[in-house]
DNA sequence: GTAACCTACAACCAAATGGTTGTACGAGAA
DNA sequence: TTCTCGTACAACCATTTGGTTGTAGGTTAC
């Protein structure tokens, strides 16, 4: 999933579809690329689960995927507790530290 | 710095070196490949700014970036934006047609 | 029905990625 | 000093990635 959001094109595509549901073709004018490549970052976006694609007459429309971000929101939560465990931990070093000093 | 993330062995450096720095031999010595891999996956987050690297004695020691984390997450919090966004709009157009059937 | 449009998918290509081994070098330890 | 350890870096390899073109199948419009 973070392996989807690496590329600028996919991360604009989300953003967009995020914002207002676009089909496939709509999008692909908006970058300087082949319409089958938009469809490959779409199909990408897809499988990661950060975009559903739901057909509409003969076109399919893309729409970003809120839960999909959350989530990602959440793995970098973590890693920011990781850090926060880290500093505490460093806190109770000091203050066993200064306690052992008034001894 | 998404690149940088979307693999899993740099994805549990981040989040080791976050709550303990280490040299790169410790690090090494946790995944199942060769020294120079690990060596790689370090030069690449350190690249992407997630971890600095400070020489002490012969060894490097690496240590996560709390900050570069935060930019992550200013970036998923601006894709929640947009959608927040979109949803008001949806809301002020309801309003909008509801506004109009009671003329 | 036929033409035009949107999409899916395969085949192909260059470049990047993730891994390996081997070599070299500086810093500590014996 | 010499040996060992931790690191850096180059060369190489297989696979993936990001892109292309071309072909084919449905849907809508005329």
């Amino acid at each position: 999933m973070f392996r989807a959001l690496a590329d600028a094109t996919r991360r604009d595509i989300v953003r967009r579809t995020l914002s207002a549901e676009a089909s496939v073709s709509e999008l692909a004018a908006s970058y300087e690329m082949s319409f089958a490549a938009v469809q490959k970052h779409v199909a990408v976006l897809e499988e990661a689960g950060l975009v559903s694609k739901l057909p509409r007459g003969r076109e399919r429309i893309v729409r970003g995927n809120p839960d999909a971000i959350r989530r990602a929101q959440f793995c970098l939560d973590q890693f920011e507790a990781v850090w926060r465990a880290r500093i505490d931990r460093l806190d109770a070093l000091l203050e066993a530290d200064s306690a052992q000093e008034s001894d």
